[in-house]
DNA sequence: TTAACATATAAGTATATACTAATATATGAA
DNA sequence: TTCATATATTAGTATATACTTATATGTTAA
């Protein structure tokens, strides 16, 4: 979800949608005059909004206004910022690299390679 | 800025670097073995970044320690936050699109689209 | 029900991005 | 100096993304 919502942030005609939007509701042939870019592309980037969460939408006769889903905005930012303090064991999707974070307890990475060559050989496979 | 810095976000593989960065500093080898990926694909992402300021690297030896700016990545967040409650025509940036957002101030945006139409009238336009 | 309006979607294209494989560079140790 | 290690860079490729033009859908008013 992370990935979505920068990836929607990432782009500089969907932040500046978005920053029109926090300022006032606007539909898209609004940012279409405000910002001269195509309707088309207006409506693309807005979908991409939407579905990252960022955007809201209601009908209002024939058209579609637009706010900044401000909540949301706040809510991801706070939680974003919480995901990126926690203490790594915390976090369930990291399990495995946890686990494999465990295993690094040497000097060096050059002991860590000849310690793999070692599980290599054990293995069946000859170093070169 | 902010979309080099949400650019270096939405993308899954960097947004691990970093979150692994946050717990511990690390090499670009121990990166490439807690994530069982190619040492090429950890440089390249941990380049991009460093670029956009999330990741801090110091020279050990042989090895680079990379570890996670968070002093910059708070700083960011609260910046960011602050952008995006300001009102809009404090923004320098935005100057164009606040006063084309004052010309908005019609019920309709049909009702707009004719008042263009006159204004090409008068610069020689016809209407078809 | 037709016309105008507001928006969405589709198709095509150019550029950007992420990846792999191969190679280059830099550093410390033998 | 030579070798092994650690990392960076390059080239090539496949996929993703952003854009334009054209067309489709949905809504209100005449």
């Amino acid at each position: 979800m992370y990935e979505e919502v920068f990836k929607a942030l990432g782009e500089p005609t969907r932040l500046k949608i978005i920053r029109l939007l926090a300022e006032k509701e606007l539909c898209v042939c609004d940012l279409e005059e405000i910002m001269d870019i195509s309707q088309p592309r207006v409506s693309q980037h807005l979908k991409i909004l939407k579905q990252a969460g960022l955007v809201k939408e209601r009908k209002e006769g024939k058209k579609r206004i637009c706010s900044f889903n401000r909540e949301f905005f706040d809510w991801f930012m706070e939680e974003f910022s919480f995901f990126m303090h926690r203490p790594l064991h915390e976090v369930e999707e990291f399990a495995e690299e946890v686990k494999r974070m465990q295993n690094l307890d040497y000097d060096t990475c050059a002991i860590r390679r000849k310690s793999l060559s070692k599980k290599s050989r054990i293995n069946g496979q000859e170093e070169k």
